[in-house]
DNA sequence: AGTTGACCTCAATATAACTTGAGGTTTTAA
DNA sequence: TTAAAACCTCAAGTTATATTGAGGTCAACT
């Protein structure tokens, strides 16, 4: 039984296992191989095997994304992670950190967007060009000709 | 010139003047057209022209992007305004509470989720099974076999 | 009147993030 | 030992959101 259930020591999960535990389909993790996000190794029979922890990489992956980070911006952040040993609570924790700032970052542009939405869109004007939604307060209106709403 | 410039009495926009307007490209309004998110009617030679509040229609769009809304929700919800008429300043208010609430909606689920984050990756239980992440308090974990993390 | 820039349509291409399917091998379990 | 379940690879398909390009027309300016 190849399993989850070895020998707890270095155990080796197999895909469907993990995929099961970590809610993705098997295709999934085939894909996230490909893109570098995830690692296994193979066995006598070319079977795929995993350490533990690709659960924890498939789940901070599925928050990740739940925030609206790319799958690119994910595994450079992942890549912060030591390649040659398991992460360690702390190796989470930094990552964490990282996730919280960016989490924070996007909260903080929501605000304001909804905040400028509700001053903005009912706000009646109908000159655009003297509208203060169309005109730069924060980056917004750019060179060109004005008149570029919310951008970013 | 059938620019902005013409009678401001039901003024006629070209393509090309809503695309630097609003700072999309063409082809983006051409394609929001089909989609039903924005409409023209078509001047003697068969070109596009639009009444100014595209543009508003247009900001609202992006903004509501910028909020990880879809462009089918976004169909929906302008659906809410007049069909017959220009859209008032009543009528884009409420179209700005509509968004406001998802958006307080998403900033409220982003912050649970940026707590958990810091709660959890960083937790360093590697028990997955006893891991409170893993296990519902919040509808997570379905029913299959656990394991799955903040799903939505 | 002619040139140039703006427009038109329609089909193809692009990117992200997967999913599906065909055709074949390995593992598990009775 | 043999059937079923799980796995393998690789190519093609899917959805959302556009962008690009070819081939042709229209409008504005000189």
């Amino acid at each position: 039984m190849p399993v989850g259930q070895k020998k707890l020591t270095e155990a080796n999960l197999t895909v469907g296992y993990v995929a099961k535990r970590s809610g993705v389909k098997v295709s999934t993790l085939h894909f996230y191989e490909t893109k570098f996000l995830i690692k296994s190794w193979r066995n006598n029979g070319n079977q795929r095997r995993y350490k533990p922890d690709v659960l924890r990489r498939v789940a901070v992956i599925k928050a990740a994304q739940a925030m609206g980070i790319t799958l690119d911006e994910i595994k450079n952040t992942l890549a912060n992670l030591p390649d040659n040993r398991t992460p360690t609570k702390q190796d989470w924790s930094a990552l964490s950190k990282h996730w919280q700032a960016k989490l924070d970052e996007r909260i903080t542009h929501m605000q304001r967007l909804r905040d400028k939405v509700d001053g903005c869109i009912g706000c009646g004007c109908l000159s655009l060009t003297s509208c203060p939604m169309y005109n730069k307060d924060d980056h917004l209106g750019d060179d060109k000709s004005g008149a570029v709403l919310l951008k970013n």
